[in-house]
DNA sequence: TGGGACAGCATGGGATATCATGGGATTTTG
DNA sequence: CAAAATCCCATGATATCCCATGCTGTCCCA
């Protein structure tokens, strides 16, 4: 399977200022216009406390799997339906490439004053600083610990 | 799959200046272009004091890899996307082959003055050039330790 | 084969554009 | 009318671009 667009990558530090706005990486933003998106889409993490950001590549795949599903007959079109589509928004940039954060997105990832976003491919993720901090040692822990097991 | 693109052999020497700036040695330059790779994607090693860099090539193995696994619903996805994807940052050298490494790179392999381009096949490694000085010369005794009991 | 000219590469430093961020003014909404 | 959301401008920091210079390896010719 090859890379359908050009993937996030690298890790940015941000704020998020008094007005709960935090400035979307300009390397994230010229990806996310190249996907066609109108601005960025953001779900809370169903999993970390953090936000998972994708543009509109992402969302039409995932709207695509859930179309394939019977929305009447499938239990589980409804948990991913609730899960992941329902708990998106849609944010479009200010001319200086900020966006608004919902109050309830904040909280769910316990921003602060620092942020950061770091690129995971097809989405990028918004998280507290100091929270990932720690969360990147432990996943270069796991990778380390592998390497030294000899797995690939 | 064939070995797709041409390898990065050999090693330079370099200089960190005081803005952060190396200049990539115009040998793995040419192959970094011939990837068709805007620059240098460049990420710390989560083994070594040292940074790996590459191009195009290994850059899309490894987001096709991750591609390949839900971003929402795959366990396994995450470690690797952060460990390196979110830690890979593209560099585009200026007119004269250099770029200007972040200061977290700078720190993470503890570059001074003198820095070392190793080529290792499918990237090429940056690092202090004390540092190398000692790992190639265990690198080459432990490879003589083997050979010995390949006799024996 | 030695010397000299040349081209490509690495390095230093300064000017310029882009980006992130803070704060204020204006409009909308309840 | 008050509160909140949106728009817009100003500023500082950072990264990008560009020119100048010195070095080194290569080529050519005597």
């Amino acid at each position: 399977m090859t890379v359908p667009v050009q993937p996030f990558i690298t890790t940015f530090q941000g704020s998020l200022d008094a007005k709960g706005r935090v400035c979307i990486p300009a390397a994230y933003r010229t990806i996310l216009t190249a996907q066609g998106t109108p601005g960025a889409y953001i779900c809370p993490s169903f999993i970390d406390p953090a936000l998972d950001s994708f543009g509109q590549s992402l969302l039409d795949e995932t709207a695509a799997r859930l179309a394939a599903q019977d929305p009447f007959l499938s239990p589980s079109f409804d948990d991913e339906a609730t899960t992941l589509i329902a708990r998106t928004h849609i944010l479009v940039p200010d001319e200086n490439g900020r966006v608004v954060l919902p109050a309830a997105l904040i909280e769910h990832a316990g921003l602060k004053d620092k942020v950061l976003f770091a690129g995971k491919v097809k989405k990028f993720q918004i998280w507290e600083a100091e929270r990932y901090a720690a969360l990147e040692a432990e996943a270069v822990a796991r990778m380390r610990a592998r390497y030294a097991e000899g797995r690939s």
